[in-house]
DNA sequence: AAAAAAG
């Protein structure tokens, strides 16, 4: 895998004799293990890590995705744990990631590596059924691989006791921080014995992470590791202003003007990962979707059909940004500027590797100005921008006003991802004031002009409605069958663009909207009362642009 | 502001 790949990568480079995986004191079985998948040289951090691991002392790693990082931890553990047998529901060790597509990609190492040593292991990750889980901690296990919270919901049912975890492994400890997983992480590491040798990676080492590691570690061997120079310079980096509306149709040029081989798309935003996932279909392409909020059964799916090349394009949310080993990327396209710039680097690390040549481009709105500087900030260098033939350029200029407008940020939630914000080309300074009167003006669709009209007609109606005191609170009565209403018009079959009329259509009766449906003009004042519930997190997508006018 | 992870 990562480990796999990282070792055939280093072979050619080689010039002065190298280590071989048979120096570093592993046992027969796990060696012939090892070469039976065809590698014969560590990486680094495994030529480093494995002995200080077999001696039994505790390591602190600063190493990415793609070092070889996993195999230096779980080659030198399965030699560790050879030999003796774990107990009924007492695991002798345990392996956390923050997420359960790396929690599966460890499993198959273990897989692949234990084959000779006869070691169990147990995956415990959400999404999926206890039982099997349950069962396998009954029979006993030598390896624990989890994700923080199935683990302590097993934990915290009696279903495993700690007290034989004698190795512990915290793997991508920056990613458990920016998820928020260390107080779980902390509470694993009160209910584990403190006797106990502890592997902690991460792939920084910011002052936050270097605390935790103290308070984790004793006297660790630091062993740090940088990316394989090669990287960065295989990797062609791109930057693409586009509007907001005509970002798809950019992706879509592109990925027919490159030679795609297979690529990952990241989107900020699940529910835009769904939109673009369903476009990109409709539009012919082969393509699967990736996000956390897919069942678990789905997300192994896809990412295998994507593996196995049964699927070249892969939509994905930034679940799939960091760790995930997917061999080969020709190409990574960030259908939004992430919001975090170390994700751009984490996302685009996704291709180029194994000394391939890797291509990374991002669509920007205007108002990504700032995020595009964030990014190149962190990199050190500016991302080359680039045009799409046919495509009419943004300039510089409308990139700096989108900037110094922003103010007030981008927008609804509603809106922000549909990619129908009226965006950037809203030039004249006109619609930016305020979110409810932007109009969602459609995409690829050629004149502006009947949308124009529309707008300024809609202006002074709404500003009368809005002085009528019931209207406001009839508007929110309706809010609340909004979505859903939206969300199924988003499974027609329909064209894009069609669609999208429709639902504009939708909002602008809502606007003038009928009020409670059977009442007429009638309606008795509660219930037009707004009802306060807790608002839906984003699964309740579609949300209508009632939301922008609350929002703002 | 969003994503991940426990249901």
């Amino acid at each position: 895998m990562a480990e796999a790949e990282a070792v055939a990568e280093a072979e050619p480079v080689a010039e002065e004799p190298r280590t071989v995986f048979a120096d570093l004191g592993l046992s027969e079985k796990l060696l012939r293990a090892v070469e039976e998948s065809g590698y014969k040289h560590p990486t680094p951090i495994q030529e480093q890590a494995i002995p200080i691991v077999l001696m039994g002392r505790d390591v602190l790693g600063c190493a990415q995705t793609g070092t070889g990082k996993t195999a230096s931890f779980t080659l030198p553990m399965m030699d560790i744990l050879a030999g003796s047998r774990a107990k009924a529901r007492m695991p002798r060790s345990l392996i956390l990631e923050p997420t359960r597509e790396l929690a599966l990609q460890v499993a198959e190492q273990f897989v692949k590596y234990g084959k000779y040593l006869g070691l169990t292991h147990a995956l415990l990750i959400g999404g999926e059924s206890m039982d099997d889980q349950k069962a396998a901690l009954e029979k006993g296990v030598d390896v624990l691989i989890a994700t923080p919270g199935r683990l302590l919901d097993l934990f915290d049912r009696g279903r495993i006791l700690m007290a034989d975890c004698k190795l512990l492994v915290i793997d991508e400890a920056d990613r458990m921080l920016d998820m928020g997983f260390i107080p779980d992480v902390e509470r694993i590491g009160s209910i584990i014995p403190a006797l106990r040798q502890t592997l902690f990676f991460s792939a920084t080492m910011a002052p936050e992470i270097r605390r935790i590691a103290d308070a984790f570690l004793r006297n660790p061997k630091e062993i740090t590791v940088s990316r394989p120079a090669t990287v960065a310079t295989t990797i062609t980096a791109g930057l693409f202003y586009v509007p907001e509306m005509d970002k798809r149709e950019a992706l879509r040029r592109l990925i027919r003007r490159e030679q795609v081989q297979n690529a990952l798309i990241f989107c900020n935003r699940k529910r835009d990962v769904d939109i673009l996932y369903k476009s990109l279909k409709k539009h012919g392409f082969s393509v699967g979707a990736l996000h956390g909020d897919m069942d678990q059964s789905a997300r192994f799916a896809t990412l295998n059909a994507f593996k196995a090349n049964e699927i070249r394009l892969l939509v994905c949310s930034d679940v799939a940004a960091r760790g995930l080993d997917i061999g080969g990327l020709s190409h990574v396209f960030n259908f939004d500027v992430p919001f975090h710039s170390e994700d751009y680097v984490h996302r685009i690390g996704r291709t180029g590797r194994a000394g391939r040549e890797g291509h990374a481009y991002t669509l920007a709105t205007p108002e990504d100005g700032k995020l595009v500087q964030a990014v190149e900030k962190l990199t050190g260098a500016p991302i080359p921008r680039m045009e799409i033939e046919g495509m009419e350029p943004i300039t510089e200029a409308e990139i700096a006003e989108a900037m110094t407008r922003k103010r007030g940020g981008r927008g609804s939630r509603a809106d922000a991802g549909r990619g129908e914000r009226s965006g950037g080309r809203d030039r004249h300074g006109r619609g930016r004031e305020r979110d409810r009167d932007e109009r969602p003006r459609r995409a690829a669709a050629p004149p502006a002009t009947p949308a124009a009209e529309e707008m300024t007609e809609e202006r002074p109606r709404r500003e009368e409605a809005r002085r009528r005191d019931e209207r406001p609170r009839r508007e929110e009565a309706r809010r609340d069958e909004q979505p859903r209403r939206d969300e199924a018009r988003r499974d027609e079959p329909r064209r894009d663009r069609e669609r999208d009329d429709h639902r504009r259509r939708d909002r602008d009766r809502d606007d003038l909207g009928p009020p409670v449906r059977g009442f007429g003009d009638d309606v008795p004042a509660f219930m037009l009362i707004p009802i306060p519930r807790p608002r839906k997190p984003r699964a309740e997508t579609g949300a209508p642009e009632g939301d922008a006018a609350e929002a703002a």
